[in-house]
DNA sequence: AGGTTATATTCCAATATTACGATGAATAGA
DNA sequence: TCTATTCATCGTAATATTGGAATATAACCT
């Protein structure tokens, strides 16, 4: 596996590709549906919320942050982090628009 | 890597996250672009349409009939893929209520 | 400074994914 | 029947992802 022809797509391909690539696991939605529940925002509760081990967190929330989905901020010994929801409706916006699509079968040929 | 520790997620976290991550590849979203674009269903003018070899398209289309997404029919030596707009509102529904999620953030605790 | 706590990084094993050549199965047409 | 066409599957190489142990880093407190 492995390399993915990045060039053979468009941007907009290659973008909606990567955030949906960063939602296709179930930590990560569990820590996103997580952070939306909580309204204060969270820090490593998310470690004992979720059941993996701290650096497999560490690790999560890190893509997360990659696509922008989510904001840290450094307090004290710990760091609290919350959705960026600017972010999050931008990138809803982008993949909503996505999942509207609709044929515009006038008949089905085959299918 | 590898082993994803589904037991410790929710059903639907998984289901989100399978969808989303069969979504996370531009070769599929160009797939499913150009299925919509193209009201009469295709073959393999994917192959074509698409910049890869043979047996990479035809590797997309069963992760993308693994979920559902699209059909296949066939029709002499060649085979028809085409949306099954049903499975599409289907998991465009379950996407799009993941994404209408909102901060219920009555003031920012940090971020 | 020394100790504690919280988080990030590094490293590695196990596994998954991508891409494609080679091959196989099915069908249409000569 | 023979051949060409179309697609699926197998096998394999290259690469990516997950998970966690070990370790580093940073901030706080005494």
């Amino acid at each position: 596996m492995g390399i993915t022809k990045s060039d053979k797509f468009t941007e907009a391909q290659n973008r909606l590709a990567n955030i949906a690539k960063v939602l296709g696991h179930p930590a990560r939605i569990a820590i996103i549906q997580h952070l939306f529940k909580i309204d204060s925002c969270i820090c490593g509760d998310l470690v004992n919320e979720i059941g993996l081990a701290q650096p497999t967190i560490s690790q999560h929330l890190k893509v997360l942050k990659s696509v922008g989905i989510i904001q840290g901020s450094i307090s004290g010994t710990s760091v609290c982090y919350c959705i960026d929801q600017d972010e999050w409706n931008n990138l809803s916006e982008i993949i909503g628009q996505f999942l509207s699509q609709k044929a515009n079968t006038v008949d089905d040929v085959c299918c």
